[in-house]
DNA sequence: ATGGGTGCAAATGCTTTGCAAGTAC
DNA sequence: GTACTTGCAAAGCATTTGCACCCAT
């Protein structure tokens, strides 16, 4: 299996494309730590690495990186994105709690394959996809039981 | 069942906020026409409705028909929020061309059984969820093998 | 008269882009 | 040498917000 600079190169060759010196340093870092990033994290990131790049680049470098399949794009909601590495980490979905915004990974192989069962049906050719599932974490789970005891409320106060 | 008016009306009045005109106006609209839409087409479509309502109003409206259940934001991976009606639709989930934007809406009551199995594993309360398959249709699967052959390319021209 | 509602325009905040200067091949 | 790249600042764009005026109760 290539690695991920090596896959990258590739992507950047057939697309006529130049690996330099920022996509380097952008690679290493953004693999560096596994987990989701946001582009400012990234950009913080290689500031303490003494890295000095522009926002402009690493937008335009988290697009690529996104286009060869080494990232993807996340969004959990809020109005930016989020990355996370796709090489070297198996494929996961997301809960998201709606009240203090925890994020717990999950793996669960027989929704992939029935997804897959979905687009066989429809003759659709899947590449991508994501799953995110909003609602209460455990913790926020019983404060809320707890509010709504009180309040007599109806609706929960889901302020996002 | 609550009317859809009601169950809105409700959620206003747990909040003191007022059913006003404006309001009304909107939820009338946004059930009209199912599927989904933008503020910006919702906006069209009051005008030419002859209603002549303010952007912030309708950013304002949509997100409390959000918050009490009536309508849900689906992001297509685009820049902006696209809304689709529950209240009277069954749950569904969407394939999204990355080619030609085609959106294929599809229903599989086994995926959202394994989504509750994994959320009491968790522990956590599923509010919401969304599932989104992004790949290729059917006709641009097609028309993009074609071209692979041609160009002899390795990477899809997924210029999303 | 009071608390919320609306429209307008300005502000926000993430992301993209035009441009001039630099750099990889 | 010739594209492709970069940084900067400016522009874009969807969405939010401040504010003055309006309306319903």
């Amino acid at each position: 299996m290539l690695s991920k600079e090596d896959l990258f190169k590739e992507y950047l060759d057939s697309k006529k494309l130049k690996f330099t010196a920022e996509r380097q340093a952008i690679l290493d870092r953004v693999f560096a730590n596994y987990k989701h990033f946001e582009a400012d994290e990234l950009l913080v990131d290689l500031r303490q690495n003494k890295l000095k790049i522009s926002k402009a680049t690493i937008y335009r470098t988290l697009s690529l990186l996104v286009k060869c399949g080494l990232l993807r794009e996340v969004i959990f909601g809020e109005r930016h994105t989020h990355y996370e590495p796709v090489y070297g980490h198996e494929h996961h979905d997301h809960m998201v709690c709606n009240d203090c915004g925890m994020i717990i990974e999950f793996v669960e192989n027989r929704i992939e394959r029935l997804q897959d069962e979905v687009c066989k049906k429809n003759n659709f050719e899947p590449e991508s996809h994501r799953l995110q599932i909003q609602g209460l974490c455990a913790v926020c789970r019983k404060k809320d039981i707890g509010a709504l005891q009180i309040t007599g409320k109806k609706f929960p106060s889901v302020e996002v």
